[in-house]
DNA sequence: CTGAAAGCGCTTACAG
DNA sequence: CTGAAAGCGCTTACAG
C-alpha cells in the first residue's frame, strides 16, 4: 500500500521543463537561473516532493547507509555506543542499519553478507564472543570499509576503536593497592576474550610493579561472565583458607554478583573485602554499597568509530591506513572500595 | 573505496547469455533449463556474486527496509522491543533502520521525513513525550504504513501495539490491597503521558471497586519521571501527617528512588510501606529488597508490531483495517511487597 | 541557461 | 527455453 510519491518527471511535466533542469534547480546547480529555481522549488513544495534517496544512491553507487553489528543490543553500554553512532551518522547524512549477532558467529557472518548485499557503504562491528576464525570477516574487508569497536581483534587488519582496557584495569588495581589491599582477586573470562585478557594483563602489571605476589588461586575464570558467575566464583574465593581482601570483577554484572554474595555472608564491604567492577553500568549506583567501577564513554566510542568509518567511505584514496584508537576511561570511586 | 561487485551483466558476458537469462536462472524461474541454471549458479559462485538488493528493491518499488523510531534507545525495555523487531523483520527478509528522537518532537518529525525519503517500506514508532500535535505524523499515514508501539496515541488512526496498562496497574493495586494495604499512594507523570494516565485509571478503578477512598494528597505527579523524581516525591509523601502504607510508582526507576529514600529513613519495606514498580527492568532484582513490578514482554511487543507492519506492507488491499493489540503483562511479586 | 541521452543493476512483459 | 527492450528515479557528461 505504499503511496506514489512525486517524482522529478511530474514536476518537469507540470512546468514544461526537462527532468535534468528540475534536478539541477533543486540541487542549486549554478547553471540554472534564479527564476527557474524559484519556480521549480515552489512547485516542488506544493507537490510535497521529497527526493528518492534510494534512486539517488543507486545512481551514485552510494547508499549513505552504515551497517552496525553488535553482539547484544540490550546491554546498556552497547546502546550508548549505538547512540553515538546514530548521532554522528545523522549529522553527516548517513542512516544506520542495526543488527544483532547474539554472540553467534554463524549469524554474524550471515549479517555481514546481507549488509553487503544491501549495499551499505561501510560496516561498524563489535565482534561476537568466540570469533576465533576471522576468515569471513577478512573477506568483507576486500569489498567494504570496516571498523571494529569495543570487541575487537588484532587478527583483523582494520581501524579499531576501543578503550584502554589494560590501563583501566591497571588503575583499578592500583587504587585497591592505595587503599591498603594486599591480596587482590580477579574474576575474568577465558583466554579467548580479547577484552578480558587485556584487563587481566593490566591486573598482572599492577601487581608486579607494586611487588605483590601473584597467586593463581585467586585468579578465577569463566566463559560468558554474568551475575550468576560472579556469585559462583565469589563462593569459591570465600572457601579459600586465605581469602582475598579485594575482588576485581572485569564486568559490572559479575561485580554485582560478588556484592550480593558478600552481603549474604555479612562480609563488610569494603573493609573486609573491597569490590571493583568495570563499565559503570546503571546497576552500579543501584546496588548498595554503590560500586566502584570504570566508566567507558560509549557515546565517544560510537562517535569516533562512525567518524573514522565515514572518513574511510569518503576517502578518494584507497589506503587511508588503519589506526587503533584508544578511548580513555575513568575510574569512578564509590562506596565499594572507599567508605565516605 | 567501495569495491566493485560482480553484476549480472558480467556473468552474462562470461557465459555468452543475456542478463535476463542469468536473472531468471538465479531466481529459479521455471522457464530456464536445469543445465543452464547449474552453469549459471556455478559461475555466480565462482565470481562471488551477491545480488544488489538495492537495485532490486529500486526496480520493484520496495526496499525491504523498515524504519524504527524510538524516544530513547538506552532504555532496557526499548532494547528488548527492538530485539523483537529485528528478529521478526530478519525472518521475513526485512532490514531495520533505527533512529532515536530523544523525546524531541522536532527531531521526530525530521526522522519521519528522512525515513520516507529513504524509501522505507513502513515505519514502527514509539511516540516521543509531549507529542501533542500529531499533524506531522498524520501526514506520514498518507504515504506509508505506520504502526505505533508502546507510547501510542488515540489521535493517530493506525494499528497500535501496547500493553494493557490499565489492567496491569489494576492488578498491581489489587495485590497491594490483598496483602492488607489500605492507603496506597501513586507516583505518576502529568496528564499528557498516555501510558501514565492509563495506569492511573487502573489505580483509580481498583480503589473504587474495593471501596477505598481516593485521597488527592497521595496522588503525586511529575514531568519526566525518573529515580530523582521518585526520591523527591517520596520525601513529600513521608512528610504527610497521614503517611501511605504502600507506594505504586508507575516506572521502575521511580520505584528505585522510592526504595532508596525509604531505606534512608529505615522504614521497613514492605511492612511499613510496600513498593511496586512497573516494567521489570533489570534494576528490579539488583535493588534490595527486590522490587515487585509488572513485566512487559518487550520482545513480544516488538515481534507483534513488526509482524503487523509487514502484513500491511505486503497487503495488496489498501485498507487492512486498524487494530489495537494489547499485550498481556505479568505481575512479578518480589520482596518489596511480600516477605518470603 | 536548458535539454536529450545514457546509465546505475536489476526484473519482467512481450516476442520468438 | 532464451533474448531484446523498457523502465524504476535520479544525475551528469555532452551538446547546443
Amino acid at each position: 500500500m505504499k503511496k506514489e510519491l512525486t517524482t522529478l518527471k511530474q514536476i518537469a511535466k507540470k512546468l514544461d521543463l526537462s527532468t535534468s533542469t528540475i534536478s539541477r534547480a533543486l540541487n542549486d546547480h549554478p547553471d540554472i537561473s534564479e527564476t527557474t529555481k524559484k519556480k521549480v522549488k515552489k512547485i516542488a513544495q506544493e507537490l510535497n516532493y521529497v527526493p528518492n534517496l534510494f534512486a539517488k544512491g543507486f545512481r551514485q553507487h552510494k547508499t549513505n547507509i552504515i551497517g552496525v553489528i553488535v553482539p547484544n543490543i540490550t546491554h546498556y553500554f552497547t546502546t550508548t555506543i549505538i547512540r553515538g553512532i546514530l548521532e554522528e551518522s545523522a549529522s553527516k547524512g548517513y542512516r544506520v542499519i542495526v543488527s544483532e549477532s547474539n554472540d553467534d558467529v554463524i549469524k554474524q557472518t550471515e549479517m555481514l553478507k546481507t549488509m553487503m548485499q544491501f549495499g551499505v557503504d561501510g560496516i561498524l562491528m563489535s565482534l561476537s564472543k568466540m570469533t576465533r576464525n576471522v576468515e569471513n570477516v577478512l573477506q568483507i574487508l576486500n569489498s567494504l570499509p570496516l571498523i571494529l569497536f569495543d570487541k575487537v581483534s588484532n587478527k583483523i587488519p582494520c581501524t579499531q576503536v576501543r578503550i584502554n582496557d589494560e590501563d583501566a584495569a591497571y588503575n583499578a588495581i592500583e587504587h585497591l593497592i592505595n587503599i591498603g589491599k594486599k591480596r587482590i582477586a580477579i574474576i575474568k573470562e577465558s583466554e579467548f576474550s580479547y577484552n578480558s585478557e587485556k584487563r587481566f594483563a593490566g591486573y598482572l602489571r599492577a601487581l608486579k610493579e607494586h611487588n605483590i605476589p601473584i597467586d593463581d588461586k585467586i585468579i578465577l575464570s569463566c566463559e560468558d561472565i554474568n551475575i550468576e558467575q560472579g556469585k559462583i566464583l565469589t563462593n569459591i574465593l570465600l572457601s579459600l583458607k586465605n581469602r582475598p581482601d579485594a575482588i576485581f570483577a572485569i564486568t559490572d554484572s559479575a561485580a554485582i554478583g560478588v556484592i550480593k554474595v558478600l552481603k549474604k555472608f555479612n562480609i563488610k564491604i569494603p573493609e573486609e573485602i573491597a569490590v571493583i567492577g568495570f563499565s559503570n553500568s546503571s546497576h552500579s549506583t543501584i546496588i548498595e554499597p554503590q560500586l566502584t567501577t570504570i566508566d567507558q564513554p560509549g557515546n565517544r566510542i560510537g562517535k569516533t568509530a562512525a567518524n573514522y568509518l565515514i572518513e574511510e567511505i569518503e576517502a578518494a584514496n584507497e589506503s587511508i591506513g588503519n589506526k587503533t584508537i584508544e578511548i580513555k576511561t575513568n575510574l569512578i570511586i564509590r562506596d565499594s572500595t572507599f567508605k565516605v
